[in-house]
DNA sequence: CAGGTTTTCCTATCACCATTCGGACTTTAC
DNA sequence: GTAAAGTCCGAATGGTGATAGGAAAACCTG
């Protein structure tokens, strides 16, 4: 028989397992009834506990939407299609658009948490923001790389990704509409691109 | 001496009164202490009433928060440039997109009211929600006149429009920096109109 | 001006919310 | 076995929006 792990580690692990347990009804909660609409009682009638009890997972409720935020960073983070790339400057930004605007139609409390700041006191702690902050700057890098290094550039960009998510958001889902409207913008940026840079040409093979 | 209103007018215009002085208090407080903050209580406490006097006024919470969107929506039907217009498609289209811009950063709580839905149980009523789709129809008639008919092409509008307005409100204010990220959107929403539609010139002049 | 009616505003109360405190009970460490 | 640490709960606090019922004021009508 193997020596198991220090019984330490296993309270730990059932400290963290109760903690994921926890962030997952609060994620239920937040889809189905809306992200402000998460109370401490709903919680903890889902996991069992009187709402004190959940004091010893997390120092407030904030500090839940705060791992709540990191959450949807590391989605954000994994859901970036770095490779997919294929070095083809229209396939690629399209790509990257259609990642972004489809990671936020996915979870609507998700893009309301990470991406609008509408709880009312809730500030994403520095840890959970350097996740979130370390993705888009993933996307700068990329955008470099095809040679838009203007600041102004890549807001631009980054308007043109968020005013389609929210535009999308705002429509009914399913449907290819909002697929086109993304082909659009790609060509339309692609075009800003090819006026007001240098290096960029449609088919750069700048990738990775 | 002329012979006042009638009594009764007096009495709904006072009533029409306090329910402008409890507007302004909420707005107040929306504006200082963020839109999700407002409370009853404070309303209550600056117009100098206890609570559930304020219900002589309004029905719930939730009708103040319809009552603010409809002087919102109002305001910005307001604030749109038509008597501006010149007729030079670039011209119009920068001040479109900068008047409906300087519009959303002018009031954080205002934009957060009528262009993100994040207060719980929030819905405009028809009557207020009218009053704003009025003026986007406004501004897609104004586009129409440009040649831009494709739905596809007004929603491209709008996401650069919404895009750029919460790019702008995460940035510090003042500078001009925005100003010239609108120019270059301009500029590329510009040779979009003239690649996908056929009316559209730089020079054209539809204007009103 | 006297009557009844409507409007306004209040106190008291309820249900729900996040949070704190202190204690009981269980698990782990030595 | 005993001390320490971790877990969970009941009770209580002060905040929220909302309702009920009553007192006072304003108003209208005879």
């Amino acid at each position: 028989m193997v020596i198991g792990k220090p019984v330490r580690d296993r309270r730990a692990e059932r400290h963290e397992a109760t903690k994921e347990e926890i962030l997952d009804a609060a994620w239920d909660i937040a889809r189905t009834e809306g992200l402000a609409a998460v109370s401490l009682r709903d919680i903890a009638t889902r996991v069992g506990m009187r709402p004190p009890s959940l004091y010893t997972y997390f120092d407030s409720k904030l500090a839940i939407y705060d791992a709540m935020f990191a959450q949807g960073a590391q989605q954000f983070a994994d859901a970036e299609p770095w490779d997919e790339l294929t070095g083809d400057v229209r396939h690629d930004l399209a790509l990257m658009f259609r990642t972004f605007i489809g990671f936020c139609a996915e979870d609507q409390a998700r893009y309301q948490l990470l991406f609008q700041r509408t709880i009312p006191g809730f500030e994403p702690s520095p840890e959970s923001f350097a996740i979130s902050q370390a993705s888009l700057g993933r996307v700068v890098e990329q955008l470099e790389r095809y040679g838009v290094t203007d600041p102004r550039s890549i807001d631009l960009f980054t308007a043109l990704g968020t005013g389609l998510a929210s535009q999308q958001l705002s429509n009914e889902p399913g449907g290819d509409r909002w697929i086109r409207l993304i082909d659009d913008a790609t060509e339309m940026y692609l075009h800003h691109m090819e006026t007001t840079n240098q290096r960029a040409t449609a088919k750069g093979r700048a990738a990775r």
